[in-house]
DNA sequence: TCATTGATTGACCGACCGGTCAATTCGAGT
DNA sequence: ACTCGAATTGACCGGTCGGTCAATCAATGA
C-alpha cells in the first residue's frame, strides 16, 4: 500500500530527492569556485538541509565532488557516445555535422566546460579516461573518412580530433572575457570562420601549390 | 663604501631577494593548486621565511596572488608584444612563424598556461585586458596578409587569431591527460598537423569546388 | 502495534585559516 | 657612536574549516 509515496512535498522525508539537491547544489558552487573554495556550510545552504546530512549521504566533501563529476561526466559521455555512434557511413558533412554538435553541446552546457576545466587543473584521471574513449571513436571515423577519400590522409587522425575539441572548448572556456576583444564576433560567426578554415584545410588535396612545402 | 653588498648570502638582510622568493614559491603553489587549496603557511615554509613576513612583503595574500600575476603575465605580455611588433612586412610565412612562436612560448612554459587557467576560471579581468591587446595586434597583421592577398579574405582576422591560441594553449593545458589518448603524437607531431590544417585552410581561394556552400 | 532502520538535526571537536601586533634585529645615514 | 626605519620574528587572535556523535524523527515491515 502506499504506492503515492510521491504526494508529499517537504512536508515528509525524501532521502532521494534530498541527494539529489545536495548533488545540484555541488554542481553549482562547484562549477562557480571550484572544489577547494567551496565550504560544506555554503553546500548546505545552497541545499537547504543540514551539513550533516551531506556527510551522511557522501561521507565526505571528497565524496560529494566526486559524486557531482561522475554525475555530470556520465551525462556528457553518454551523449556524446549516442552522437558518435549514431551515423555509420562516412559521408562528407559527417565530420562538419559533427563538430557542429559538439559545439552545440558546449554551448548549452557550458557549466560543464567549467567542471572540466577544474578537473584538468587537479589532474583529475576520470577526465582522461573517458576522454581517451571519445577521442578514441572520433579519431575512427575521422580514419574511415580518409580511407574513403572524403579527408586529407597526410594528418593524424587523433590530431584531427584533438584540434576541433580544443578550437571549441577553450572557446567557451574563455569566452566571458572575450567579449571585449576587438572585433571578435558571436558564438555562431566564430564557429562559422572555423568550420570555413577547418574543413577547407581538411579537404583532400588541400595540400595546395602555394605551400613551400619539405 | 661596502659596495660589495653582493657577497654576503643568507646571513645577511636582503629584502629584495626575500620578496623574489616568496614571489616565487607563490607561483609554484598557485600554479600547482590554485588560489584557495594555497595557504599562507604553505607558502611561508616553501619561501623560507615567516608567514609574518609575506604579510609584511605582500600585505594579504590576494596581495601576493596579484603580484605573481602581474610578474608571470608582464614576462608573457612583453614577450608576445616584441615578437608581434618586430616583423613589419606581410608575407606569407609571417602567420606561419607566428603560431609557431607562441606554440613554442607555451612549451617552455606551461606553468604560465596552467596560471591563466586558473585567472580565467575566476574571472580575472587582468587577463582579458592584456590578452585583447595582443589580440588585437595580432589580428592586424592577419588583416594585412589578407589585404596583401596572401590569407583568404572571408574569414573575420580576430577570430584566425583566436583559433589558433586556442588549439595551441589547450593543448598544453590538458596535456598531462592525453599520453594515454590513443594515436597521439607528440608537441611537435601535433604542431605539424594543426599547422597543414590551419595553414591550407587559410589559403587564399581555399574554399574549393567541394563545399556545399550556403 | 511496536521494534527497526535510516534520514535528519544541532551541538561540539580539534585543527587550521588569514591576519595582527609588539618586540627584536639589522643596515644605512649622520 | 647613535639613531631611525625597515626587515624579521614568534606569539597570539577570532573565526572558519571538515568532520563526528549522540539524540531525535519518520517511515516501514513484522
Amino acid at each position: 500500500m502506499i504506492v503515492f509515496t510521491a504526494m508529499n512535498e517537504a512536508t515528509t522525508r525524501d532521502p532521494d530527492l534530498t541527494r539529489s539537491r545536495i548533488l545540484q547544489a555541488g554542481f553549482e558552487l562547484f562549477v562557480d569556485k571550484g572544489f577547494a573554495a567551496v565550504s560544506m556550510r555554503e553546500l548546505a545552504q545552497r541545499s537547504g538541509v543540514t551539513k550533516s546530512l551531506i556527510h551522511h549521504h557522501f561521507g565526505t566533501k571528497e565524496g560529494l565532488w566526486d559524486a557531482v563529476k561522475e554525475a555530470a561526466f556520465s551525462r556528457y559521455y553518454e551523449g556524446q557516445k549516442d552522437e558518435l555512434e549514431g551515423a555509420d557511413a562516412p559521408d562528407s558533412n559527417l565530420l562538419r555535422n559533427g563538430v557542429i554538435r559538439y559545439f552545440r553541446f558546449l554551448q548549452e552546457n557550458p557549466q560543464v566546460v567549467r567542471l572540466f576545466t577544474w578537473m584538468h587543473l587537479e589532474n583529475d584521471s576520470t577526465c582522461s579516461e573517458m576522454d581517451a574513449e571519445l577521442v578514441a571513436l572520433g579519431a575512427r571515423r575521422v580514419r574511415e573518412a580518409q580511407e574513403a577519400g572524403l579527408l586529407r590522409a597526410d594528418v593524424n587522425p587523433t590530431h584531427v580530433v584533438t584540434i576541433f575539441i580544443h578550437a571549441c572548448s577553450q572557446w567557451f572556456e574563455v569566452r566571458p572575457q572575450h567579449k571585449n576583444w576587438e572585433g571578435i564576433g558571436s558564438d555562431d560567426e566564430y564557429l562559422e570562420d572555423f568550420m570555413k578554415i577547418f574543413m577547407d584545410g581538411l579537404a583532400p588535396g588541400a595540400a595546395g601549390p602555394e605551400t613551400d612545402s619539405n
